[in-house]
DNA sequence: TGTACATCAGTGAACGCGCGTTCACTGATGTAC
DNA sequence: TGTACATCAGTGAACGCGCGTTCACTGATGTAC
């Protein structure tokens, strides 16, 4: 259960882990209490108890609580945007193709809502300490973004090379398409249509994800 | 502050209140506290005080405090309804003008997300412990539903009837209307887009509601 | 119409819980000379 | 290369807090005869 005496031997004693390691450790640990309950469940002792340390230890590490519930927060939104960029690697074609580009959209939506779906305490985490996005154009030209609005932009910029979009109705149309699918990942989630069977879910999903294909062509 | 001698004289005896006048005092008093801080601010114990009544005593009217929660997240969702339904009420046209059903379509996401801009933490607890609405029609034919979804249902069957929209296009149409809605309040309620100033997030709501609009004609 | 009694709805006191956080400490590590 | 010392990162003990909840009680209300 706990990592109390690892590496066998080493009684206990002071500093015998590698330096970063504690700090890693409670945020992994956090990572998991979130993945279990959300980030209510990201209890700093339950963090300390799991790595194998003090409760007060952590203190060397974080000010407070909250500050661990914001790097493990940082996790989460890490990892949605992991599975999403995942996920639309996996679709063929180059880019500039039609085709592809919509594949790509529909690939995005689709790992946002499945990732919602199968890991619910880290999606809720995910936006429980969120960072804020500026309004506008992502910060810096030529710098990659791959948080899951980044990665949403340079599809949408994709469609628009490929012809697919017309530049004048590609401007700010980032929010009402990621609205749609955030929307539907909460209401299915956490919200009143969480215990719809999982076929009424995923139509529901196909819906929402048609429903943005019609509103951009 | 407290209501401890209301009426002037009657010095704190026994039931001095009418029946039934505690309970909904509680649940007043959570609805206030949902108000300010979500439906984590709905403690018992604060709930309690407010209504001048000792701790324990909200245990002869509810079996414990999720139950008060309960009755508070119901408050706060018929508040959300009939907001949207004094809007909604405002719009002219009788019941199959085209141009009135989609000016009354507009109303109800308009009233929505100013709900949500206007009144967070009612809006989030309106979600907190959601009643679970079965997925298909409404319950019973012939009988109105007032909830958010009813009310939607409602007018999108008036865009049909008024040649607005595609009969077959309407079918279950409104499970991603309502997620594009509901998305837009999440994120800019209290996700990434919270901070935005009044501009921008006016903004986003009518791109938001343009994007509908666009997708249901 | 008056009385006896069950029920209702409040009081007062107390509980245990687990949390986040602070304090003073000490041993291990890394660095300057 | 060896020693002195500052810093880092852990320990152990303890705190106060406010919460939800339980218990035994008692006075007011409403009802049956």
């Amino acid at each position: 259960m706990t990592v109390a005496q690892d590496a066998g031997e080493a009684p206990s004693t002071h500093r015998r882990r590698p330096r970063g390691a504690v700090r890693e450790g409670l945020i992994a640990a956090g990572f998991e209490l979130a993945r279990t309950g959300g980030p209510d469940a990201v209890v700093l002792r339950e963090a300390t108890r799991i790595v194998g340390v003090v409760p007060n230890a952590a203190y060397r590490h974080f000010a407070n609580r909250d500050e661990l519930l914001a790097a493990v927060c940082t996790a989460a939104m890490d990892e949605l945007g992991a599975r999403m960029a995942a996920t639309t690697a996996l679709v063929r074609g180059k880019r500039g193709n039609p085709s592809a580009a919509r594949r790509r959209l529909r690939a995005i939506g689709t790992a946002y809502l499945q990732f919602a779906r199968d890991e619910p305490g880290l999606f809720t985490t995910a936006y429980a300490v969120p960072e804020e996005h500026a309004y506008g154009a992502s910060e810096c030209a030529g710098e990659a973004d791959d948080s899951p609005l980044g990665q949403l932009r340079d599809v949408l910029d994709e469609l628009v090379e490929a012809g697919a979009l017309d530049p004048q109705r590609r401007i700010d149309i980032e929010y009402p398409v990621w609205s749609a699918v955030h929307g539907t990942a909460v209401l299915a989630g956490q919200g009143p249509l969480r215990n719809l069977s999982v076929d009424n879910l995923r139509h529901l999903e196909v819906l929402t994800l048609d429903f943005i294909g019609d509103g951009l062509s």
